[in-house]
This record gives structure tokens, C-alpha cells and sequence, in this order.
DNA sequence: TATAATTCATATCTGATTAGTATGGAATAA
DNA sequence: TTATTCCATACTAATCAGATATGAATTATA
């Protein structure tokens, strides 16, 4: 029952690139400094948040990351979906994989689907901007 | 980001027992048979829930499990906390593996900590006798 | 045009965890 | 004394987490 540290990073970095998007476009070079954490690592999760649509990287000299749109208009359930797939807290809820042939007769699926929606309610209830100072 | 499950078969073998608690002493056999799932693993994940105090044990002919309280005063948090232990959404916070250094400075751990309070007050919210039909 | 800086794309490795089976012992009623 | 039941621990196979490694493609600049 743990976000894994790909999410859990992917959402540091987040905030790090909004943080410094005023400036010039933000490298996995100056994240990796400024968070500790591995530029091979943060190159991988980085992939995932650009195939979502929610970083443009540009390549070469001078290159870098930069958000595609406003930071309000990120949630975090956004950020972390993009990372982990879908945050359902049983298999049997998990949509890709339709396991559960029980599910009819399931007594538990009300109340895992209730935590589903608690989850997912709070992670959207938060974008991006709720973590930047406000100056 | 995902319950065990031995924590969704602990919770069906709670009910399963609760339901079943009128008569004699259900026996791991019988939850098996109804429930579609292994002795062997049943009986591991059993024996979590007794040294939990939430079951008591009676071997020998005629032996099985019985509830040690009352429907009403198991929340699922408890049964689920038994088997998984917290249910902490991230690693930071995590009590008995101190990790983080960085949790002074971090800006992402007021955001962990309100996941963490969604869904324990979620589970809490939630007793085993909300899955039993009232007669 | 060469070079350094940067992202992009996969492959590989290691250790931990999950999900389950197996083996055998201890208690108890018939 | 035997069948039935819980109790305790060991083992295994598969998957996942958490990285690291290798190298190609793109771009500004000297």
C-alpha cells in the first residue's frame, strides 16, 4: 500500500521545474543537484511525465524541461497517474487487468471502491500550485 | 499502491466468520470451501488476526475460530492494520523505518500526511457489521 | 565541422516483496 | 488412540521496486 518512490519524485520534480520555469528551460542535471537524486533515475520518471503530455523537453545546448501549461491546472492525481497507472487500492478494482470473477457476488467491492474514491477525491484536490510560494 | 491480498482475504474471512459466528466455532475448512481460498493460506493469515486479538483459537475436535467482540466494534482499519501493518501511503511515513533526512525541508510531506488521514478516517469510518445483513 | 550539452530510448541488474505451498507439531473431543 | 483442528515455521517461484548502464539523436556554439 505505498506510492513508489518513482511517484513520490516525480512529484518533487514537479514542483522543482515550476518552481524554476521563470528562468530558462530546467535540466535533469540541475534537478538531480538540487533533490539528490540519481539524473539517470529522474530521466526515466521524467519520460513518462513528457509522454503524458505534461512536460515539452527540448534537446541539445540549452535544452531542457518546461511545464506545458499553468501550474493550477496540474493536479497531483494527474502527476502521480501519469508515474503509477491508476491509484486503486485493491487489484480487483484495477482496470486493466479485470481480475475478479466474484465481484458479482463480492460483499468488499462497495467498500474498496469507496477508498478508491476517497484517494482519488483528495489527490485532485491539490494542483501544483498549491506548493509554490505565493509572492 | 495496493492492499495484499491477505489484507482483501483477511477482511472476506472476518466477515465470512462473523457471519457464521451464531452457530458453532467456524472452522478454517469451512472458510475455505466458501470463500475459495487455501487452508494453508488461510491459516497464515489467521494467525495475524488472533495474535491481534481479534479472533480466538480453539483446537482440536470441534475447534475453530470465533470473534472476540462484537460486529460493531471491528473497524476495517484495525483488521487490515493487523495483517498489513500501517497503512501509510508512503514510505516517509512510515513509522518504524525512520527514513527521511530531508523531512524538514519537504515541501510534498504535508500532502502525504492528509492521503495518509483520507484514508485512515476512510477505514475507521467502517465496521464489520456494515457488512452483515440486518435480520 | 567538431564538440559539448542535453534529451530520448532501452536493456540489465539486484534485492525485496508477494503469494502461495509444504512440513510437521500440539491440543482436544470422541 | 485416533481423527480433527489449530499453531508455527520454512521454503519457493514469480513479480515488482529501485535503480544503473549503454548508447543514440538533437542542438547551440566555438
Amino acid at each position: 500500500m505505498k506510492i513508489s518512490t518513482k511517484g513520490r519524485y516525480a512529484l518533487r520534480m514537479m514542483i522543482d521545474i515550476a518552481e524554476n520555469d521563470t528562468k530558462e528551460r530546467v535540466t535533469i542535471k540541475e534537478i538531480s543537484e538540487r533533490q539528490g537524486i540519481s539524473i539517470k533515475y529522474l530521466e526515466q520518471i521524467v519520460q513518462s511525465l513528457t509522454r503524458a503530455g505534461m512536460l515539452r523537453g527540448e534537446r541539445g545546448y540549452g535544452g531542457g524541461y518546461m511545464l506545458t501549461k499553468t501550474p493550477d491546472q496540474y493536479t497531483i492525481g494527474g502527476i502521480l497517474r501519469a508515474i503509477e497507472g491508476n491509484l486503486a487500492p485493491v487489484a480487483c478494482l484495477d482496470s486493466e487487468k479485470n481480475y475478479c470473477q466474484r465481484s458479482e457476488q463480492c460483499k468488499t467491492l462497495d467498500f474498496w471502491t469507496g477508498l478508491y474514491e476517497v484517494i482519488d477525491n483528495y489527490v485532485d484536490s491539490v494542483t501544483l500550485s498549491d506548493f509554490l510560494e505565493q509572492s
